[in-house]
DNA sequence: TTGCAAAACGAACGTTCGTTCGCTATAGTA
DNA sequence: TACTATAGCGAACGAACGTTCGTTTTGCAA
């Protein structure tokens, strides 16, 4: 629900009847609004870390992790509720100019995304495929940037060239962080 | 207040008093709240033809060109209300699951924004700065992903490294795109 | 079997929402 | 000057919202 209509849009009532519980009875899991949605955002956490970050963590090659990452990435949008895309993405640009504890927690978890990237990117450096003056924060910043123009492309757009443009892309980044040496 | 709360949490009775008019009489203008919403969502699409690519097209030189779009485009969401970002990104986020013609209008807005930046890119193909073979759609895909990570790293994490970040980025797309004569 | 804490419930609260209605003031035209 | 759209208003509507309350049901421990 939260996918679809927002975390603003979740609604206790609809939630409840959906769960087949009363609104009361619900509500009392929580004791407020904003604490239900934070549940709801830790549990996407929660299972982003289960699905796209601990899979790849588990490729040796840093070069194929990053790339394994950001195809979990990809492949995340879909799964699931009917949805549109990427919640997490969502709840970022949903929650981008409402102060309070869920846009700190949504901003420590995309700062946390981010470094995620930021440290594989960084293996491959140690592993010798990247050259070593690599400016790792700013290929972070560029992959990223290459997930959001897809989750865009792809649920707003219904392109379904979204997943090979972003691959391509992804390839692109990783050819400029390449060593010279193997020129 | 769309910027800030969404176009649904954009509510006529908040707007009304803001703009010093009873809820009704302001109500009567639009008819019903959908039609308040594309009316919000047209102006601000007309705003950002008048301030971000307008401009841009007076420019010459095709690359110079490229290179005012995205500058203004990073430059615009800071512009306007105290709000968060580009209201373009975040509305079309925010319509992304929700099926209506709210949803076909801010689609139709982001094909004709990713054409533009094609466009401008095939200008500078035509100018023989980019090789004749360069993937225009892939590019004006991967300007947009800058874009986005823009808004993004900017106004949620408050980086103040964004749009340095950024205009690396379009430096660095720039230059695989340039025609390979030129090294 | 009894006792008790937690879970779930139904009803109601006050507020806000979008929308409707009838009335009044205004401005432009005949 | 009289007529007529139109804009704006205030009050009210039903619905949905988050939240509170007291009661009933449930499940486990003594």
């Amino acid at each position: 629900m939260a996918s679809v209509q927002g975390l603003e849009g979740l609604s206790i009532g609809r939630l409840a009847t959906k769960v087949g519980m009363s609104k009361s009875g619900l509500f009392g899991h929580f004791g407020s609004k904003h604490a239900l949605q934070l549940a709801v955002l830790e549990e996407i956490v929660a299972r982003f870390i289960d699905e796209v970050i601990r899979p790849a963590l588990a490729v040796r090659s840093g070069e194929e992790r990053l790339r394994t990452l950001i195809e979990n990435w990809l492949k995340w949008d879909a799964h699931g509720v009917p949805s549109g895309g990427c919640p997490l993405t969502a709840a970022a640009n949903e929650l981008d100019a409402q102060p309070g504890p869920l846009r700190d927690y949504i901003a420590n978890q995309q700062r946390d995304w981010l470094d995620c990237i930021q440290r594989i990117v960084g293996k491959v450096v140690k592993e010798g495929r990247f050259r070593a003056d690599l400016d790792i924060e700013q290929v972070a910043f560029e992959i990223h940037g290459i997930g959001l123009a897809h989750h865009l492309t792809a649920w707003l757009l219904g392109d379904n060239k979204a997943r090979e443009r972003a691959l391509t892309a992804l390839e692109r980044v990783i050819d400029n962080a390449r060593a010279k040496s193997i020129h």
